[in-house]
DNA sequence: ACAGCGGATGTCAACGTTGACATATGTCAA
DNA sequence: TTGACATATGTCAACGTTGACATCCGCTGT
C-alpha cells in the first residue's frame, strides 16, 4: 500500500480510503490510486486489515472425517454456497476420523481466528477443550453427529426415526429375521442411533432381537464381507438393513457376488446409481446438502448475534422406494 | 499474549521465546509461562505472527468446480493429506463451474497471501491475470484442466489416451457405429481431449466419424436424454461412449430405463458401484487421488525452490474391463 | 580482581493497515 | 471580514508478534 502510496504522491491513509470508501477523497486522486492499484497489481493484505481492526477471519473452519465420501462433500458444498453469499471463506480439514487429527486441525482454525467452526466429530473426539471458546461468544455447529461434553448446536440426520422407518419398511413386505450391517467402531453416534431405530423397528412389531444377525465393517471391502457372513449362517437373515453408504455398497457388492437377488436390502443414505441397480436400491434418503445449508444458516444467525441456547437441528429422512426393499420375504 | 505475559511477570518476549522454542529460557519461567498459557486458554495469533515475519499465509487456495462431485472431493481429499504432512492448510472455493467465481476466489486467496494457489479452471475462464504471481514465483498449479492464456505447472488425466483406449476397446469387440455422450459445453478442455481420443480411435480403425452419434448433456438426467436421442436414430449405436462420470451414470440410467442390455458401454471415470450393474461397466478410470497428491507434490517442489520451467504432469488412466464394453456387435 | 563469556531477560521497532484526530484549503452565510 | 462548515488530506498510534540488539547476572580462568 505505501508503494501505491508513493507512486501516487499520497500516504498510505488516503490509498486506503480510496480502496475502502471511506472518508471522502478527491475524483481525479481516486482515479489515480485506482490507476496506481492496476498498474502495480496491488492487493490489499488481509492478515494486516484483519489485525488493525481486530475483527476475525472472515473465514469458517470446517473439519470433516473424509473428503473423497461424497455426503461430506456435498454438505461441503451446502455449507459453501450459503457462506460465500456472506462474504466468508470455508477452510477445510480432513480429520481421517481420528480425534487428534480433528484437534489440531481445531487449534489450526483457531489459531487462524477463523469466524466460526463447523465440526463433524471423529468416533473418539473429546469437545470439552472448546468450553472456552463457546463462553467466548464463537459460534460451533456439530454436524451429523454431536458434540461430546460441550452443548452446542448441531446438525443431524433423523438417523433413529429413518432406521425405523427403513427397517419397518422391510418387516411390512412379511421379513422376521432381518440383518445389520453397520459402521465399527459402534460407539459412532450415528451408528449408535440407526442401531436403536432398527431395534425400535423390531420391538414395534413384536419382534426378538437376534444379536447374531449383527455384522460390522468399517469400509466397502469390510461391510461385503461381513454380508457374506450374515449369509452363511445356519438360520441367514431374509432381509438386510446397511447403516451407511459404505455398509449399503458393500451390501450391494455381496448380494451382486453372490447373486442373491432374494435378499431384500435397504441402505441408509442414497447412492448415484441406485436406480440402476437389480433390484433397486431402496434407501433412506438423507439431505446433505440441506444438512449444510441449515449449518451454515445456523453459523449465521449466531455471527448475527442470535444468543439463545444451543440447539438441535434435525435433518429429516425420506424413504425411497425402489424395489430391493420390497422382495417379500421367502415362506 | 500480553495478558500471558502480565500474569506470569515477564515480558511479551519472553512468552514468545518459550511458545516458539527460540532463545533461552530458565526451565522454571518456561513452566509458569506454560502453566498461564493454559490457563488463560492463550491461543498465538497467526495473523499477527505471519504478518510480523513476512512470511505468507501458511495456507493453500484451492478452486474447485463442484465440492460435491465425488472426483473433485477426491482430488481435495489428496491434496489435503499431502499438504497437511507439511503443516499446510487446505482452503477450499467452489467456483460452480464459473469463470466469475473462479476469479474472485482466487482473488480471496491472494489477498489473504495463501503461499500457492491450485485451480481447476472452469471453461470460459482465462487467467492471463495471474501473470504478476507467476513472475513473483507464487505456485500455481492447473488441475484437471490446463490454465489458459498462461504458462504454468499443471496436472491432468490422460485424457486424450485413455478415451483412445476405451474406444478402440469396443472396436475390438467388433463396433463399429458408436456413440459419444459428452459434456456440454464442448468448449472444455477434458470433453475436448476425450473427444479427440475417441475420434483417433475412429480414424485408427478406418471407421468413418459420424456427426449424429454424438450427443451431449451437462448434468445426469441430460446425459439420460441424451442417450435416448441416440438410441432413437434410425441406425443407432451398437456401443456408447461417455466422457465423464455424470455421463456414465445417465447413460446407465437410460439404458436401464430402456432395458437396453445389449448395447455396449465404457465410460471415463470410475463409478462406485460399477461392478454392480448389469452388465457391470467397463470404465476408463482415473485416479484422482494421485491426482491431487501429484499437484501437492508439484506446489511442494515450487515452494522448496524449484525455478524449472513449467511443467505438464500426465497420469495415466486404466481400462478396467468388467463386461459392459465387451457385449459383442450384433451383425 | 577482572575481563570475558554465556544464559536469561528486556527494549524497541517494524510488519501493513486503519481508527481517531489534526490540518489545510475552499465556500458560504451573516 | 469572520467564522462556521465541508472537503480533502495528513499524522500518529495501535493491532499481536518477533527480529535485532541491549542489558544484567553469575561463573570461569588467569
Amino acid at each position: 500500500m505505501t508503494d501505491v502510496a508513493r507512486e501516487v504522491g499520497v500516504t498510505a491513509k488516503t490509498v486506503s480510503r480510496v480502496l475502502n470508501d471511506d472518508g471522502p477523497v478527491a475524483v481525479e486522486t481516486r482515479e489515480r490510486v485506482m490507476e496506481a492499484v492496476r498498474k502495480l497489481g496491488y492487493q490489499p493484505n488481509l492478515m494486516a486489515r484483519n489485525m488493525r481492526v481486530g475483527a476475525r477471519d472472515a473465514a469458517i473452519g470446517l473439519v470433516i472425517p473424509e473428503m473423497g465420501n461424497p455426503f461430506f462433500g456435498t454438505v461441503a458444498g451446502g455449507i459453501e454456497s450459503a457462506v460465500r453469499a456472506r462474504g466468508l471463506t470455508l477452510i477445510v480439514g480432513n480429520s481421517s476420523e481420528t480425534a487428534d487429527l480433528e484437534q489440531s486441525l481445531i487449534a489450526t482454525f483457531l489459531a487462524r481466528r477463523v469466524s466460526a467452526l463447523m465440526v463433524v466429530p471423529s468416533a473418539t473426539s473429546d469437545h470439552r477443550h472448546l468450553r472456552n471458546e463457546r463462553v467466548a461468544g464463537l459460534p460451533i455447529v456439530f454436524l451429523d453427529r454431536p458434540a461430546v461434553g460441550l452443548t452446542a448446536d448441531s446438525v443431524v440426520s433423523a438417523n433413529r426415526e429413518g432406521a425405523r422407518a427403513g427397517v419397518a419398511h422391510l418387516i411390512a413386505h412379511g421379513h422376521r429375521r432381518i440383518g445389520f450391517v453397520g459402521d465399527v467402531p459402534a460407539a459412532l453416534y450415528t451408528r449408535r442411533e440407526r442401531f436403536q431405530g432398527y431395534r425400535d423397528a423390531l420391538e414395534d412389531a413384536g419382534l426378538s432381537f437376534d444379536r447374531g444377525l449383527v455384522e460390522t465393517g468399517h469400509d466397502q471391502e469390510a461391510a461385503a464381507r461381513a454380508t457374506m457372513r450374515l449369509l452363511a449362517l445356519g438360520d441367514p437373515p431374509t432381509a438386510l438393513f446397511a447403516g451407511n453408504n459404505l455398509a449399503s455398497t458393500g451390501a450391494v457388492v455381496a448380494l451382486s457376488r453372490a447373486r442373491r437377488r432374494d435378499v431384500a436390502l435397504v441402505g441408509f443414505d442414497d447412492l448415484p446409481l441406485a436406480e440402476c441397480l437389480d433390484p433397486p436400491l431402496t434407501v433412506v434418503a438423507q439431505d446433505p446438502a440441506r444438512m449444510g445449508a441449515a449449518a451454515a444458516e445456523q453459523v449465521l444467525a449466531r455471527l448475527d448475534g442470535d444468543r439463545s441456547k444451543a440447539r438441535r437441528t434435525l435433518v429429516p429422512t425420506r424413504l425411497v422406494v425402489r424395489g430391493s426393499g420390497e422382495l417379500p420375504a421367502p415362506r
